[in-house]
DNA sequence: TATAATTAACTAAACATTTAGTTAATTGTA
DNA sequence: TACAATTAACTAAATGTTTAGTTAATTATA
């Protein structure tokens, strides 16, 4: 097929992926349509013919990669029948998901800490969805009696904050340790150690204790 | 003594004050200094002859927070002689902090989510100066052999992200709750309970393993 | 001590720039 | 040709910053 010089899906999915990079990298406020346009290679008339307005990119953005992480993490929810690898695979996917799609932490902190300001309805629901997909984990994993009973959300938190946090300041904790080489900031770490850390803490947290099965008294 | 009308350290301190709580409710780009002013009851060239800019302000109000906070920890981790009190007085301290100045969760995470876009520098040190903190105790423990070896900058982001993150998302979380009651979104936790699960739970991390002395053979 | 001189605190209004959003014209394609 | 995709040029409003001036407090001096 020849190559088209007019693509709108093309055209499109290209403002949606570069407004996603300056959204997650400025913020929506100190990203201007202008921005958006002059990375795109495209006249900014066409973001509000696309998208109405500004906040409808952003919407359309979020909403991508909202839809996205919550089909990957059900999907992944799916491969195991035991808490404990249902909790694995909630962590793991997240953490994937997070170096897949780099922006998404940048802009999920941001929504979290504004309230979402922004798109509050979406960004409600999304968020709770997923939540909801832990909470049942760790619900079915008491009610087996292989889990702690535990506050969901801040474990919740714990998970998602370790990893959106870590992903957001690797460019910061690179520099830390150019700085002061004494100072173990976790420069190295790669995403996958750090989802296998991470479970093994919360882990750790939610076993409950039976070592006396270990323990055999001669 | 007599109220002045004047007082330049009052009229600084309330424009400092108001800018906090607007910076962390709007984030920086969407406050205006109108809007500094408006708050403060002050004219808006006030502003600009005490701070030199919007961004001056800025910087200081968050110097003032870091510094503030940064002092509390270090003076808290003097209390105790032991790491595990040290961690508790660490997480405590940093959660009352949280509740004391409302506004520093969303900033800190915004800040965090930005590499430290507005104030890189003072911003990184300060940060620097918080981790190191943990990063000695965490080695303390490790050197008397009563935690397990980690990851520290794994350990302080699960702290500050499961800490930061239910400040900010606190009313998010009351909403979600009217909405879904079956969902329990840790909406009535009190920070001090929070603090104390948080320990708990890291507590259960660090802790070496030692049943054996809790389990006599006949 | 009274008052003139000086400085600090503060204001109103204007300026310069940025930026979201629009309009009307143009180009490619089915 | 008809319609969708795209652009250049433009506008209105907002906002950071400056300037020029005013009022209150402080300090020096006669």
């Amino acid at each position: 097929m020849a190559k088209q010089k007019r693509d709108a899906k093309v055209t499109k999915a290209k403002i949606i992926q570069n407004a996603m990079k300056l959204f997650s990298q400025k913020g929506y406020d100190a990203t201007t349509a202008d921005d958006i346009a002059r990375e795109s290679d495209v006249n900014k008339a066409l973001i509000y013919y696309y998208f109405k307005n500004k906040a409808g990119l952003y919407a359309n953005v979020m909403s991508g990669l909202f839809l996205a992480i919550r089909e990957e993490i059900a999907e992944a929810d799916k491969c195991c029948d035991n808490p404990f690898g249902e909790l694995k695979a909630f962590i793991d996917t997240y953490a994937r998901y997070a170096k897949k799609e780099p922006f998404f932490p940048a802009l999920l902190l941001r929504e979290l800490s504004d309230n979402g300001a922004h798109i509050p309805d979406m960004m409600f629901v999304s968020m709770l969805n997923l939540f909801s997909l832990l909470s049942d984990i760790l619900k079915r994993g008491e009610e087996q009696g292989i889990f702690k009973k535990s506050i969901p959300m801040v474990i919740h938190f714990m998970i998602l904050g370790t990893i959106n946090l870590l992903v957001t300041t690797e460019p910061l904790r690179k520099k830390a340790m150019e700085v002061n080489a004494t100072l173990d900031t976790c420069s190295e770490c790669s995403i996958d150690e750090i989802a296998q850390t991470l479970y093994t803490n919360i882990k750790q947290i939610l076993e409950v204790p039976n070592n006396a099965k270990n323990i055999t008294c001669a």
